[in-house]
DNA sequence: CACGATTCAGTTGTGCACAACTGGATTGCT
DNA sequence: AGCAATCCAGTTGTGCACAACTGAATCGTG
């Protein structure tokens, strides 16, 4: 199968950049927070979910117990959640999120909707991107 | 304009998510060259352009000099590139690949191929992807 | 019960990404 | 010619991202 043009040395450096600039989007709206994009994934968990522990917040954003850990070490520095062994099984730590923490959800509530209005996506597209990305989201192992 | 469900709430984490986890679908097949991702977008501009500023390298990535400098440092002691300043212009670095950056190319000419294929995408659904991305990756700058 | 395998959070080391800044080179304007 | 504004690559400092590893806790199987 040898087919395509430039189109596919494109895609994956259009992906590269554009999950860049969609979070330098983000960037002056989480810094008067004093938040990064990924510590708001995080606190975006904790709001939806509740107290997770540090091993499904690695699941549920696809990142590991090496960036999690020092991740959640600062966001605990700045009073949004705090850490805690589970009794049942000293392993396991839980992350709660602080009232200052939830407090935050009401302040930062539209801002991904005006992110998302900002790429001037019409919602027939931002389904159809999306079903786009969970398809290269989840690619074949085997390569030829 | 107050629509949406949990999709824009997921549509930059998924373009986050995706571009991490074709990153990381590289990753393996460049490890053997001792390149990473943005090291090899680097050369396939030079392969491209041929010898290129340090700043056009920069708008051809979106990458600034506090990125590009040490990895083109790196690129360099790995004997891929040479770094030369302008005689008619001392402030701007050129960067020429060596032969061996160059053979490379034969090498990695395929690879993007392989991982649009291993994605499962066809080519249409690949040309909207990249019409959509493009379209989020130059939004409004006046956020409302 | 014992003990090797597994699970979990954390640490270490390397490399990107970006803001803020530095210092030298060049340009533009008078 | 003079000199402020700009441009350019590089440095510094902070925070992700991830491989490889550590050590403690738990589980599974004999």
């Amino acid at each position: 199968m040898k087919a395509s043009t430039a189109l596919d040395d494109m895609i994956c450096f259009q992906l590269y950049a554009a999950s860049r600039g969609m979070t330098a989007l983000y960037r002056p709206l989480l810094d008067p927070h004093h938040l990064t994009y990924p510590q708001y994934l995080v606190l975006r968990v904790l709001w939806h979910d509740g107290p997770t522990t540090v091993r499904d917040l690695g699941r549920a954003l696809a990142l590991d117990s090496g960036t999690l850990s020092p991740l959640l070490k600062r966001l605990e520095t700045q009073g949004f959640v705090h850490r805690l062994r589970d009794p049942g099984d000293e392993r396991v730590v839980v992350v709660h999120p602080t009232a200052e923490g939830t407090a935050l959800r009401e302040q930062l509530d539209d801002l991904t909707q005006r992110l998302i209005c900002a790429t001037g996506l019409t919602l027939d597209e931002l389904s159809t991107l999306h079903h786009l990305l969970h398809k290269a989201r989840n690619p074949r192992k085997d390569l030829p």
